[in-house]
DNA sequence: CACGAGACCTGTTCGC
DNA sequence: TGCGAACAGGTCTCGT
């Protein structure tokens, strides 16, 4: 369940608390099990347990898709890729079955990281410049201005879905918000990014905010049996509803293979390029 | 530089 | 009913 706001929303879960558990900020780690080895992309779980143990969690926050924990001497950087999960649970309970790695609290509690697919990775590092250091702007971010976005696409001859997604050009759209966004603004996937016009380009700055506020404003989407209680799935325009009518001029939505991804437009609200 | 194929993984759903 | 194919919210590396 991850892009942005769903990454959002679990940062806002550990840091604030959720569901009658409380965050994990201020709390000690006190031990951690790795039970799936390669969840730890750095340094090797042996030593990634060892520097752990003992440290506090001093901030919780987060980049792009990135999670980021602040701890007493090193930062906690976990990326959820496609079916990764974060949550506080008591202990004592039962663990889940997909649960990849374990970090026991102080007070009774522990965080689990949650991964049916084995795709997800955390680093422990001194510095996370090193991880996130090719990132591309925040797009919810102060000095992501329009005119800025205009500059950026200009100097790329890709096509616009595979453009957004790229973390580098631009970090925390996925597959599910390039999509709605391109909607947003009636712009067909395809498109090659330095034929925007400034309005255009304007257009999807808007509909990218637009639309990762909304998911944000919805605890973000829960699809399929990856479910973390969002509601953004009830307003998708055109994700997953393939042959359905488009909401807002009731043609047909189509699906099409876009840079290897699952692509879904309106294909008369996003003319095709010519 | 841009793009496609393949890899990493498990689980669900679809079509025959 | 059963079984394989296709598909899934992500990203990396390789070859053209």
């Amino acid at each position: 369940m991850p892009e942005l706001p769903e990454v959002e929303t679990i940062t806002r879960y550990l840091r604030d608390g959720n569901a009658g558990l409380p965050g994990v900020l201020g709390r000690t780690i006190l031990a951690a099990d790795v039970l799936w080895e390669r969840t730890i992309a750095e340094p090797g779980a042996l030593e990634f347990i060892r520097r752990v143990s003992g440290q506090v969690v001093e901030t919780v926050g987060r980049r792009a898709k990135y999670l980021v924990l602040r701890l007493t001497s090193d930062t906690l950087l976990v990326h959820l890729r496609m079916s990764g999960d974060l949550r506080v649970e008591l202990e004592g309970g039962e663990g889940g079955a997909h649960d990849r790695v374990v970090f026991h609290l102080e007070g009774r509690l522990r965080l689990v990281f949650n991964d049916a697919r084995k795709f997800g990775r955390m680093w422990l590092v001194n510095e996370p410049e090193s991880v996130l250091g090719r990132l591309g702007p925040e797009p919810l971010g102060a000095d992501f201005s329009a005119g800025a976005f205009f500059d950026l696409l200009r100097g790329h001859q890709r096509r616009l879905k595979p453009l957004l997604l790229d973390q580098c050009f631009l970090a925390g759209l996925g597959n599910i918000y390039t999509d709605e966004s391109l909607h947003r603004a009636g712009l067909h996937p395809n498109r090659l990014a330095s034929s925007l016009s400034p309005v255009e380009a304007q257009q999807l700055w808007a509909a990218i905010r637009l639309v990762l506020n909304e998911g944000i404003r919805n605890h973000g989407a829960s699809i399929d049996w990856v479910y973390r209680g969002g509601d953004f799935q009830n307003t998708f325009r055109v994700y997953q509803r393939t042959g359905l009518p488009c909401p807002v001029c009731g043609t047909l939505i189509e699906r099409r293979v876009v840079g290897q991804r699952g692509t879904h437009y309106c294909p008369v609200c996003q003319p095709e390029p010519g």
